[in-house]
DNA sequence: TGTATTTTATTTGTCGACAAGAAAAATACA
DNA sequence: TGTATTTTTCTTGTCGACAAATAAAATACA
């Protein structure tokens, strides 16, 4: 391979300060979308080089997804994507449905008139994701959709661990859709209607027990492809 | 002022690796203790000089104490320490109540043998506190008690959350008891031995129970002192 | 041939330096 | 004297380089 550039950008020019949410952004959905799996290593100089800028701003990125468990440091050692604990999913289980529970509540308390089109476009979204049986969008679009009601609620220390829950999520049903071609089904689409229905209507009791029937809902979806693929790994 | 060294410090050497933890531990310290009180200018080269060391590893230090919410940064301008919006803790409060119910609920459930020795340790540190009537060590000791229940009750996505309210915590009391001096009853000491109780004998509706009952007392405990003062505030 | 020790190589943690942005100060102009 | 514009100062974001720590390879030895 000759040491010719193969791509003279003509515009390598980028803007002061944007180069760590670059690299953040880049990394998270690659992460995310299993682009990188868990476990696979992550080389800071290669990053350099491929990204073309110093290691300084990549380390400070490295340093935030540490910060949100996306990856693991091994100090004076090699820095991985963070692996998931697929035989004990039950604090992650309890962590979605409560939080679940909590965000669609408090949404039905304290969201305002503003609020409500956000979520029912994430809502249109999901639905068409559905139409079109597209399982990857599906997931994509039901995190926004819950994370647009968390919002609505108001309560940034819930906001923010649900997305990292949501987050996890996303990688975990990616793993399982990969092998298996599974779909939500339509009920998850009116269940969304009713929450929203809920919430307009500030309706805070019907908001708590929708929120917990739906995340109750989709934590036994996930355990069902879970036991299915397990009966597979043991008969392999 | 002459320019000869004040302290010619004899071992200027320093572990590869720790010096970021050790900026870390410092300012998370300095910010917890209110020794930076919120809104701080946090400069870098004065720390770095401080410290003796490069501005790099401080930067690192300031990207993990963002993350975690104790400090902010302004792109391309200063970075201080965060504020605390006093005119609307109702979502602190909110989800400091719930996580003192589901960790203590986890707790009673999942707690093994060799946890109840540490939580029994803070415990008495807290009586301890109590009868010596040092407000400050009780802020301390108390969430170091409720920290270590979550530990026990096993969810990392609540004890991180837990562990940043009660952080968040501290700075807010702290900022209260250093103008009055006031203190947490003894009420406080006898409630967390009766959660010591439901966790020991695995009553988890017990210790979801006092949880939450102990959580608002907290929380009304600390309105009242919040109420009392912005009453003085006006006066002013 | 298998294990222990040394050597090499790779990767990380830290450093000092430089330039871009923004704030503050200084100057020009009305 | 008050406002607009330029200059200066200060802080941050990024860079390339070097040294420590670890892993891998090579060598010595049984």
């Amino acid at each position: 391979m000759t040491d010719i550039d193969t791509d003279n950008s003509p515009i390598p020019e980028r803007k002061r300060g944007s180069g760590v949410k670059m690299v953040y952004d880049l990394l998270r959905d690659e992460i995310l979308d299993l682009v990188l799996p868990p476990g696979s290593p992550i080389d800071e100089v290669q990053l350099a080089e491929r990204l073309k800028m110093s290691r300084t701003p990549i380390r400070e990125a490295l340093v935030r997804l540490a910060g949100e468990g996306l990856i693991d440091t091994l100090p004076n050692r090699s820095t991985m994507v963070a692996n998931i604990d697929f035989l004990n999913l039950n604090p992650f289980f309890d962590a979605l449905v409560l939080m679940y529970r909590v965000t669609t509540r408090l949404a039905a308390q304290n969201h305002r008139p503003e609020d409500l089109p956000i979520i029912r476009g994430f809502h249109e979204d999901y639905a068409a994701a559905v139409q079109s049986r597209d399982a990857l969008a599906m997931i994509a679009t039901n995190a926004a959709f819950h994370a647009a009601i968390a919002e609505a609620g108001r309560n940034p220390y819930f906001t923010s661990l649900f997305r990292r829950l949501l987050d996890e999520g996303r990688r975990i049903l990616r793993l399982y859709y990969q092998s298996y071609e599974e779909q939500f089904p339509q009920r998850f689409v009116d269940e969304h209607a009713e929450i929203i229905a809920a919430i307009t209507a500030r309706d805070v009791e019907a908001a708590d027990r929708l929120g917990k029937a739906h995340a109750e809902q989709i934590v036994e979806q996930v355990q069902k492809l879970f036991a299915r693929n397990n009966k597979l790994d043991i008969a392999l």
